[in-house]
DNA sequence: TCAGTTGTTTATAT
DNA sequence: AATATAAACAACTG
């Protein structure tokens, strides 16, 4: 789930308690807290209130008029706002308490990380090498960036420290927009396919953020991955399936194929 | 039992 | 030095 967009969903809904209190905090997993214990955790947000939230590729920075929290979510995890009927689940590792409702990190699998920080610096400590966040990044920064690391375009589309926030479905999605093969080597890009990605990213980023998840839709290639057969919403030719980068990729050789390298080059 | 799953880190090999 | 690959982390589904 947790793609960029899947973040700036979280982003929203945590910007929505912006001045409420972040209440009180019960931890039901001391494993998702990395850098403090679970005591240190309550004390450092107790009578805290909620600011601005901001989020930098798939990491969401939850600021108090205290300290930071810094969330990662892994494959599994989420935020939820329980208002009216708190009843809590296997999953729910943290909670913050408030007249109104509980705010919880809620993550299945576990691989989700949570951190406590006080100041800028701590932060970027946790967040580690991360290039700009791939929403709104600059067509030449973009390219550049990219283009640094010599692999294939999915591999470096995957590379958190060169543009942050796509993950494997988003990867898939701007490349079969763009109709570019993800193992093109990056080296070999042409400059209308630069171009053709940069937008393919933006247009996907900004519906996809929008809607707070990876849209699923008829003509969206993420709607159509677990199709069985699965179909280029496109062309309607069968899509390929195979590991590329470590992941598991989806693409049309069709629309992204030799023949569409040789009409964009 | 085995394969597969949205993310990242680590070890190892090239 | 970079890049590629697999495994590990962890938990669940089919």
């Amino acid at each position: 789930m947790p793609e960029l967009a899947d973040v700036e969903g979280f982003r929203r809904l945590l910007g929505g308690l912006d001045g409420a209190e972040v209440g009180s905090v019960e931890v039901m997993d001391q494993a998702v807290i990395r850098n403090v214990d679970a005591s240190g955790f309550r004390r450092a947000l107790r009578r805290r209130r909620w600011r601005r939230p901001e989020r930098i590729g798939k990491w969401l920075l939850a600021s108090t008029d205290g300290p930071t929290i810094v969330f990662h979510f892994g494959m599994t995890g989420s935020l939820i706002w329980d208002a009216t009927s708190p009843s809590r689940q296997g999953d729910d590792r943290l909670a913050f308490v408030t007249d109104a409702g509980e705010l919880r990190f809620r993550d299945r699998r576990r691989l989700g990380r949570v951190y406590l920080a006080t100041s800028a610096e701590e932060v970027d400590d946790v967040v580690g090498e991360l290039g700009p966040d791939a929403l709104g990044v600059a067509a030449p920064v973009f390219r550049a960036r990219l283009a640094a690391r010599r692999s294939t375009i999915k591999a470096a589309l995957l590379d958190q420290a060169g543009v942050a926030g796509l993950g494997n479905f988003l990867s898939d999605e701007v490349l079969w927009r763009a109709g570019i093969d993800p193992v093109t080597r990056t080296d070999q890009m042409s400059d209308a396919q630069w171009k053709a990605l940069h937008g393919s990213s933006q247009s996907v980023l900004r519906a996809a953020a929008r809607a707070g998840h990876t849209p699923r839709g008829p003509r969206w290639l993420t709607g159509a991955r677990w199709g069985d057969p699965a179909l280029c919403p496109s062309c309607g030719g069968r899509l390929e399936r195979r590991t590329v980068a470590g992941r598991t990729s989806v693409w049309c050789p069709i629309c992204q194929g030799a023949e569409s390298r040789r009409a964009s080059s």
